[in-house]
DNA sequence: TTGCTCCTCACGTCACGTGAGGTGGC
DNA sequence: TTGCTCCTCACGTCACGTGAGGTGGC
């Protein structure tokens, strides 16, 4: 037996406001069993109960409404799992990176970092293995992660090894508009013809030579979530001597995550791109 | 030394994206240290990149811009802290509330509630120690813990003895509308002329009379949080058997804060307004 | 002169909350 | 008849993102 129910008395029962419910019906995460045709008047039965206390729980684990609506109508429970087990990972990835937020707050109010000293470099061109896609910072280490998998995978593959440590582009957009083309890579000779360049597996892994640079380099010691301090005091140094020009950022992660578990172990060289002391 | 940036720069040194930092200066929460007032340009200082560290830190930890401005332009190190300190102080109870959603939903999906029986109840008048406040759900938990230790207080201060279990009413707007005028009390006496009022200290607490009522009680055993699972019980028991009136809810707290710490132990008996039977 | 960087609106997003103004049902 | 409950707009909130359309500086 099942039984109509205004919507005030929904809202009691499921402690959702009517508010709430009335925008959940809007957006069709939870419709009405019935709706009065001339009044407008909403009814909800008894049997929907279960499902707003389903959509009150993953509301309050922050799941947004499309995401919900797709819960609900999951053919089987498989399929709801899977969908409510992927949010909690996300939740769970929040959750780090909360933690890694307040240590960081906390070792910049503490005080200035300890000063590293700032190396111009001359990076020469080399022929590298590379991984391109169009990334935001938010999904930047997850594509960093499989980025580098699919890297590593094809050198073996090809029975090649490494001419360096694995580096990535960042074009200036990806800072400034949060969102840019980022390139994963590693080398694995200097450039030039005399390289034989074994052909790949189908893979989103491709030849591309990295180009030479000048550039001030300042070596980041810890948590990839902090690489900003380093990115901040970098980039002072490079301004105030007023070398700076146009062209990405590099990275090369000297220690990285393929090599410890530990974060504070990473190293990793940030390099700016500076005027061509050749010239000078 | 410091130098001066353009907003292309300094967002690359921050990793604050430019439409951030074009937010963050109409906002007040991080303005340029010049402004050309030809062109409008925006030019950072060096200076200002800690500041801009700071922001990105504390908005990773979700505070709105409006604290993160009073955290930045706090009188001393001590204010500062504090208000950092509360903040997370907040997060964490949201990370509990968050765990509690988690354990909530698995129960939920895991299959319906073992069933506890519905009885009528006539509940007589009494006189009763009572704090009221204006309170929405998020902040009822807080606001009772508080209630109660001031009723508590006042209980000893004037050396009487609770007449029964803790209660609260619920005016059916708390929950439609998310915002309501909630009664905390503790029975001391039958409701009548004999009783005796001993004075109060200047404190919130009052004396009043809790009115008599006819109500469906049903038990909820565990967390406050799922309590909701209960009145979906409760609320379509009543339903269905189309006896339910207006009036507040009631919650007695049999076991609660103040007897455990383990919240899987908490005894609540939610009782719903439903006819008087006495004219039956 | 040509890109490039920067600028200012104006509007969109997400999940509702906040009134305003009005109507059916007991 | 009077409250009460419910209804539908329209707009606000928060922290930006997304274009559109335009201008200064090298």
């Amino acid at each position: 037996m099942t039984t109509l129910l205004n919507i005030g008395d929904f809202s009691r029962m499921t402690h959702l406001s009517v508010k709430a419910l009335r925008h959940y019906h809007d957006v069709g995460v939870l419709v009405p069993a019935t709706i009065d045709p001339f009044t407008g008047y909403r009814s909800y039965d008894t049997s929907q109960v279960p499902a707003a206390q389903v959509i009150r729980r993953l509301r309050d684990l922050n799941m947004p409404l499309d995401q919900i609506r797709a819960v609900l109508g999951a053919p089987d429970a498989g399929t709801r799992n899977s969908e409510i087990a992927s949010h909690l990972d996300r939740m769970e990835r929040q959750l780090q990176q909360t933690e890694a937020a307040v240590l960081g707050l906390r070792a910049l109010l503490a005080g200035p970092a300890s000063r590293t000293a700032v190396e111009v470099r001359t990076i020469p061109a080399v022929t590298a293995l590379t991984v391109r896609d169009v990334v935001t910072p938010a999904g930047a280490p997850a594509w960093g992660t499989d980025a580098y998998h699919s890297l590593a995978a094809a050198l073996a593959e090809a029975e090649l090894t490494a001419a360096g440590s694995p580096g990535a582009l960042f074009p200036a957009e990806f800072f400034e508009a949060e969102r840019g083309e980022l390139t994963l890579f590693i080398p694995v000779a200097q450039a030039g013809p005399a390289v034989q360049l074994p052909g790949l597996p189908a893979s989103p892994v491709q030849w591309s030579n990295i180009p030479a640079a000048e550039v001030a380099v300042m070596l980041h010691e810890g948590a990839p979530d902090d690489v900003d301090r380093t990115y901040g005091a970098l980039g002072t140094a490079v301004a105030e001597r007023a070398i700076g020009v146009d062209g990405p950022i590099r990275e090369y992660y000297l220690v990285s995550f393929a090599d410890t578990d530990d974060e504070r172990e990473y190293r990793t060289e940030v390099c700016w791109p500076v005027f061509s002391t050749a010239a000078a």
